[in-house]
DNA sequence: TGCCCCACCTTTTTT
DNA sequence: AGGTGGGGCA
């Protein structure tokens, strides 16, 4: 996180004479690769279809500017979309120069955003101190406030202001100009503007800013304060911005401001916040910054949170005289999965036609399963999970994938049952569970004491007798004697409680300040690296706070301690790693931070995610699960402009990660919301070429009920049973091709409304005889409890299963 | 104030 | 089905 704050040069950086230091990078590389590296302009848009070699071309790029000596390292600024890519571009670029890396800001958006903030803070009513809300923190506060404005009572939800406000903001409309807008004739919309005010003004009294505004308000500075812009205009001359289909528009306008030319004089010298500027006495205009903006649209996956397709469509009209370079050379996969990937994507009406392709061959069909159930589905994945690792295919080059999290669950259970050793990545996020979350609100309150919504976390955490009265009185308290909620906790004994709330509230006071002591030493000393970590244990420990779990006799209490010692464990590598790291660093970093960051652990795992979480992975199998109408496409995109689009291309993204072997499977029923439902083959899977899938169990099997079983009744048999000698890669391929091909069964098997009420007996196919003890929900969703002969209680979805009236 | 039970809502994706 | 939050009661 530290700068190393390299003197700014402008000018003439001259070239070497001869040969081209950067002759080694271009090696290897194929004519339009080479062209992205080496084009010098001011504005270059690389479309890079999936598995082009962009992050090489990209990497090579920087690395030409730097050994060429077109540009210091802190001339340059990488954008990425996660933590990730931005560690492995610094690593790839480390390689190639060496050294040189050092000074280079790659990283997000929002991390470029916070240290730009930071420095700059106090320009415009925030302290350098300043917290970051993630969405978690957000919605706990919409939340209070939809309450305390009763908005609900206008049909507004938490969830609903919650991304009302966050699309604004990404539409850089913060709340003063949605006010302007607003049709205050709507109550409902006025309502919504007292909240979105509020909203507001909560996160300037708190000196935080939600993930929006970190970039949001960083336009403003810029636009506000043209001084400030231009200190950054100057300083990064060399822009580049990775998936830049998925940026917003305020991202858009950002990389806009940055890349504006410097047309005012050169000021004064001047300090920003900590960064030395130094400027040459008669600093002279500027170009704008050469900007490289990587992308394919037809990867833009993240349209629901604001991203912008037309950033990228309309990238030349933007950046007039841009330079247009079209990867399509595929080096990650084989021609059958890339052939798969073009025949869905071309239904997509609306993008420029784009063709992959590679000289690998064909390699293997895509293999296709259709389960009777989810369960039945993740048993067929772990089993064939279970023959390529036979195979010498390794755990960490496989991956399933998903479309939402909670399919997870039925393969973990599987998986867990058949001993494959897996990770989920994303997925419940350790920093959003609530011990973690308890243990960072301590850290703000103490990095942040304006930040009142920490403050408020901790105070009854662990239980001290401190209720909503007492909280109300502190707060009324620090109103009236006009100093924060924090400040108040000193003066215990003049709020007017009683003698045990006192002493609670006094003791709380007295471990923030110890601890605070320990993190923030006043002027002059320099914390050492491990104050964190120590800093954490003060608070975990004399507040009570492991004490209170110790005790406990809920069983979860012992994973949060481990969990409590895990963050310790991160605060103590952190350090490790940024020696000058302070509290706000750290802090800052585990807001930025997702989970999905950190997959270094994952060899010897195989790896579970969701399909957004892919993107910009790659394994050698890849198993994307849940192909299913509703599902993938997800029913809630139907309703949405653009929706069925995007899910096309999550599909598409999913597709393209695979290198060798993809395998699509399905089940036909899913149980959702505890219940039940008859799921139908994605429309997606039509859209594949009929001869490039080999269905081993083809949705058609599966109604017609060819003698195979259920999986899922293999798996219940005990181990011994297993029939090892018939690993599910060796069965006779399935000839269902006709059976179903490749298109959604006309005949599902259907019971129609087949009439059954307790008493009856009936047949199954698999089970046997048995009577039907009593049939529950409605429709197509009801479903019979039958007491079987031989094979004991079940419960049968009357519509689809293969049962008989008897 | 704290605990327990019930109702409800969830499940789209995330920096 | 499972988790969370709110409300009511001790």
């Amino acid at each position: 996180m530290t700068d190393a704050s390299t003197p700014l040069v402008v000018g003439d950086v001259s070239r070497a004479a001869g040969s081209r230091p950067d002759d080694d990078l271009l090696q290897g590389l194929n004519p339009q690769q080479r062209e992205a590296v080496v084009y010098r302009g001011n504005a270059l848009l690389i479309v890079a279809g999936a598995g082009s070699g962009k992050t090489r071309v990209l990497t090579h790029r920087i690395a030409s500017l730097l050994r060429n000596k077109e540009a210091w390292p802190s001339q340059i600024l990488a954008i990425t979309f996660t933590n990730k890519a931005a560690g492995e571009m610094r690593e790839r670029v480390e390689q190639l120069v060496g050294q040189h890396a050092q000074g280079m800001w790659i990283s997000t958006f929002h991390s470029a955003c916070v240290r730009i903030l930071r420095r700059e803070a106090e320009q415009f009513g925030f302290t350098k101190s300043f917290t970051i809300y993630d969405s978690g923190d957000s919605r706990a506060l919409v939340k209070r406030l939809v309450k305390e404005y009763e908005a609900d009572a206008f049909g507004l939800t938490p969830a609903a202001v919650q991304s009302r406000i966050s699309k604004s903001k990404n539409e850089l409309v913060d709340a003063e100009a949605y006010a302007r807008d607003a049709n205050m004739s709507d109550p409902a919309e006025r309502k919504f503007v007292e909240v979105f005010g509020a909203y507001q003004r909560a996160l300037q009294k708190a000196n935080a800013f939600d993930f929006d505004d970190l970039i949001g308000q960083t336009v403003y500075l810029f636009r506000a304060f043209p001084r400030v812009a231009d200190v950054y205009r100057r300083r990064f001359r060399h822009i580049l911005v990775d998936e830049y289909q998925d940026t917003n528009h305020a991202q858009y306008a950002l990389i806009h401001e940055l890349t504006r030319p410097v047309v005012g004089k050169a000021a004064e010298p001047y300090s920003a916040g900590g960064m030395m500027i130094f400027e040459p006495e008669h600093a002279p205009e500027l170009e704008p910054a050469s900007l490289t903006v990587v992308g394919d649209s037809d990867q833009s996956i993240y349209a629901f949170r604001g991203a912008d397709i037309r950033n990228i469509t309309e990238f030349e009209r933007d950046y007039p005289g841009a330079k247009v370079v079209l990867l399509e050379q595929n080096y990650r996969s084989t021609q059958n999965i890339l052939s798969a990937a073009n025949a869905v994507i071309s239904h997509n009406f609306d993008r420029k036609d784009k063709r992959l392709w590679t000289d690998v061959g064909e390699g293997e069909k895509i293999v296709g399963y259709t389960g009777y159930s989810q369960h039945d589905e993740a048993q067929f994945v772990a089993d064939e999970i279970d023959v390529l690792r036979r195979g010498g295919m390794a755990y960490g080059q496989m991956a399933v994938f998903y479309r939402t999290n909670s399919q997870s669950r039925a393969l973990e259970e599987i998986f867990i049952r058949a001993a494959i050793p897996y990770k989920i990545m994303g997925g419940t996020r350790f920093y959003e569970r609530a011990e973690i979350k308890d243990a960072l609100a301590y850290l703000t309150a103490v990095a942040n004491p304006a930040d009142e919504m920490a403050v408020r976390r901790i105070i009854n955490r662990p239980k001290r007798g401190i209720g909503d009265v007492t909280v109300e009185t502190i707060a009324r308290y620090a109103a009236d004697e006009g100093i924060t909620f924090r400040d108040a906790l000193a003066n215990a004994s003049a709020l007017g409680v009683g003698p045990k709330l006192q002493t609670s509230i006094t003791r709380l006071d007295a471990v923030l300040a110890e601890a605070s002591a320990v993190m923030l030493p006043s002027s002059g000393e320099i914390a050492p690296p491990t104050a964190v970590a120590e800093g954490l244990s003060v608070l975990l420990d004399k507040s009570g706070y492991r004490d209170a779990l110790r005790a406990s006799r809920d069983p979860q209490d012992e994973a949060r301690l481990e969990n409590l010692d895990e963050l310790v464990a991160v605060a103590r590598e952190f350090a490790r790693n940024n020696p000058d790291g302070t509290l706000l660093d750290f802090l800052t970093e585990v807001a930025l931070v997702s989970d999905a960051d950190d997959l270094e652990d994952a060899s010897g795992t195989v790896s579970l995610m969701t399909l957004h979480t892919a993107k910009g992975l790659e394994f050698e199998t890849v198993f994307l699960t849940g192909v299913e109408e509703d599902l993938l496409p997800h029913r809630i995109s139907a309703g949405e402009p653009g929706g069925p689009s995007e899910e096309r291309r999550l599909f598409y993204v999913g597709v393209t990660r695979a290198r060798q072997r993809l395998y699509l499977t399905l089940a036909m029923t899913r149980a959702q919301f505890g219940e039940v439902s008859v799921a139908m083959p994605s429309r997606f899977l039509q859209e594949v070429p009929a001869e490039l899938i080999d269905w081993r169990q083809s949705p058609g099997d599966v109604n017609s009920r060819g003698g195979t079983q259920s999986r899922a009744l293999n798996a219940r048999r005990p181990w011994g049973q297993r029939r090892t000698d018939d690993p599910p890669a060796l069965r006779p391929k399935s000839t269902a091709m006709e059976k179903f091909p490749n298109r959604i069964p006309a005949k599902v098997r259907d019971n129609g409304d087949m009439e059954l009420a307790s008493g009856d007996r009936i047949r199954h196919e698999d089970f046997g005889d048995g009577i039907v003890d009593a049939v529950t929900g409605e429709g197509p969703k009801r479903v019979a409890h039958v007491r079987f002969d031989k094979a004991g209680a079940k419960k049968l979805l009357i519509k689809i299963a293969p049962i008989e009236k008897l």
